[in-house]
DNA sequence: AGCATACTTCGTCGTATAACGAAATGTAGG
DNA sequence: CCTACATTTCGTTATACGACGAAGTATGCT
């Protein structure tokens, strides 16, 4: 139940939906969803913090930057994965994730001399260091149940 | 991207969870939820508008007694559908759900001579009149998208 | 009609959470 | 070392939301 509601709790706000929508085809570091949500860094920290908490997402580090992108491989919950073919589903057509993709593919093309030293698109995302939340961080969570 | 959110933000609450959850194998009354959730009737009903008002429930009215159901057949939406398999497969497993069960099947015999009038079973739901949200109702949501 | 029961709506209160800016941390380059 | 930039953490503020009780509505019973 506590996996259950912390992802859907994550889900539960537009602007993480639409960071997960946006993580879909390439991963971005912090700045870059800064730029695309338009909300303060710190705010966009917290969002994607919440997302890896729920181990909707994972990051890595290179240099001064941190991509993100969704979460994925065998240690991957099929409770995470069906929430993100979900959301992705439920939301995919909607007017607000296809401005989005456009808002995107700017800031990609506008930033990429600046933090995309090495960003990766979608295909490209295996055999990288995967950084999700440590144990120590998710047994935070884990009050006695995480099944 | 409304309806998304609609319906995950009724998801977030586990009270609301474990009314999906109950709902799962026979409707129940507003006052067997109560009982069964052990809160105030305003505040069980207020849960169920929620649902239904994301037509994750439906509702049927007899007598004095509105018994709620889970959403199903045509009119329901896949992505309500999959929102209810989903959350199906991540907490039926959970304590809590389990406890539940056993606390339901307690309230479903001791509350069968109040307002068990007709409750029916999971099986027999069909041809029943439907009270969803109307569309009136449903309207207050669709700020030109509901898609 | 009058009353009891089931449910919903309304107003209030306390907590949770999203947003921000400021300060702390981490990393690369001069 | 010092500065610049990326990110995170912290403290604060405004709003969202879950809880309740009281009042309103609906239905059935005597």
């Amino acid at each position: 139940m506590l996996e259950f509601m912390t992802v859907v709790r994550a889900l539960a706000d537009e602007n993480r939906v639409r960071i997960l929508m946006a993580l879909r085809d390439h991963e971005m570091c912090v700045c870059q969803v800064t730029a695309f949500l338009d909300l303060s860094p710190s705010t966009t920290s917290k969002h994607l913090s919440i997302l890896r908490h729920a181990r909707l997402i994972e990051s890595r580090k290179k240099g001064k930057w941190v991509y993100y992108r969704p979460a994925e491989g065998p240690s991957t919950s099929s409770l995470v994965l069906q929430a993100l073919a979900w959301a992705k589903h439920g939301v995919e057509t909607s007017r607000v994730i296809e401005e989005d993709a456009k808002r995107i593919a700017r800031i990609l093309e506008r930033e990429k001399s600046i933090c995309e030293d090495g960003a990766l698109d979608a295909d490209s995302y295996h055999s990288l260091e995967i950084h999700t939340v440590s144990d120590a961080e998710a047994a935070d969570d884990d009050d006695t149940e995480m099944q």
